[in-house]
DNA sequence: GGTTGACCTTCCCATGATGGGAAGCTTTAG
DNA sequence: CTAAAGCTTCCCATCATGGGAAGGTCAACC
């Protein structure tokens, strides 16, 4: 199998493939007497799980550690499971800080009228000193 | 003032201010005669107004146009709403993205041990040639 | 056999926001 | 006067992904 068909059965596009390859994300591959890259099904599940993985988010260096896991059939699932937790409180984190970016954002909105005046809560919100912060906006004293 | 005390006062960093000058976000700064750029009180404000965007985690060249619009006194408040919305509506694509991650990733660690021994419904999970899914993961069938 | 088009190779560049660090000049405090 | 701190510009790095160029290869069709 060629790489392009190896992309397509595995749903990892070539150029990916060729940089993972390059930082040693996957080994290399073998290659035919023009140097086309020569891929087989074993190639193919092996994408699978790398892009399993990037569609939950984990970093490449993570997906490296996982794969290494995957192949190792001495693997504690305790191991598997840490990486997993690491991770789940990492997209934790990112939740939580957009949350609090669409919360605050979301409430200089609402007070805003939107129409053609130039009076703005939103803009007064992004100039104000103060820390912004999702507060009640009504009754800003105490 | 110099570039370091904008920095202090302003809460950016001297070297983002210089980047933010660099991509036009902000205009070139006045310079001593050795060069060095100088501030005024009103470009603390900027910054400030900036870093609070920022913050909000709306792109630079959004950032841009809101810089633009609160200094036009002539704006209509409904083209920053408008702007604050598009914001919004990224903001919440992204943490919808983020947790569907998370819950998926969630629903496969409750299924793991984390023992000692091999056997990984994570590791399943991402082996599965199916496309990964916060589903019921008991009862795959039907 | 020759041409064409699809595919492969490597290499460089770009994104977006931020930072590190080098080499060199300026200002300030002791 | 000297040393430290601060400033300047320039290059490089991150992270994951992609675009595109220049050039080689393979398969199919006439």
């Amino acid at each position: 199998m060629n790489i392009g068909a190896v992309a397509a059965a595995s749903g990892v596009s070539a150029k990916m493939i060729r940089h993972y390859e390059k930082i040693g994300l996957l080994g290399a591959s073998a290659r035919s007497t023009a140097g086309y890259r020569q891929y087989g099904e074993r190639d193919v599940q092996t994408l699978h799980f790398v892009r399993h993985a990037r569609d939950l988010g984990f970093p490449l260096e993570q997906i490296g550690q996982l794969l290494s896991l995957w192949q190792d059939t001495g693997r504690s699932s305790a191991e598997v499971k840490c990486l997993a937790e690491a991770h789940l409180q990492d997209l934790d984190a990112r939740i939580h800080k957009l949350s609090a970016m669409r919360d605050t954002l979301a409430t200089l909105a609402r007070n805003c009228c939107g129409d053609e005046r130039p009076d703005c809560p939103i803009l007064d919100g992004l100039a104000a000193s103060a820390q912004l912060d999702d507060g009640p906006k009504r009754e800003p004293s105490r």
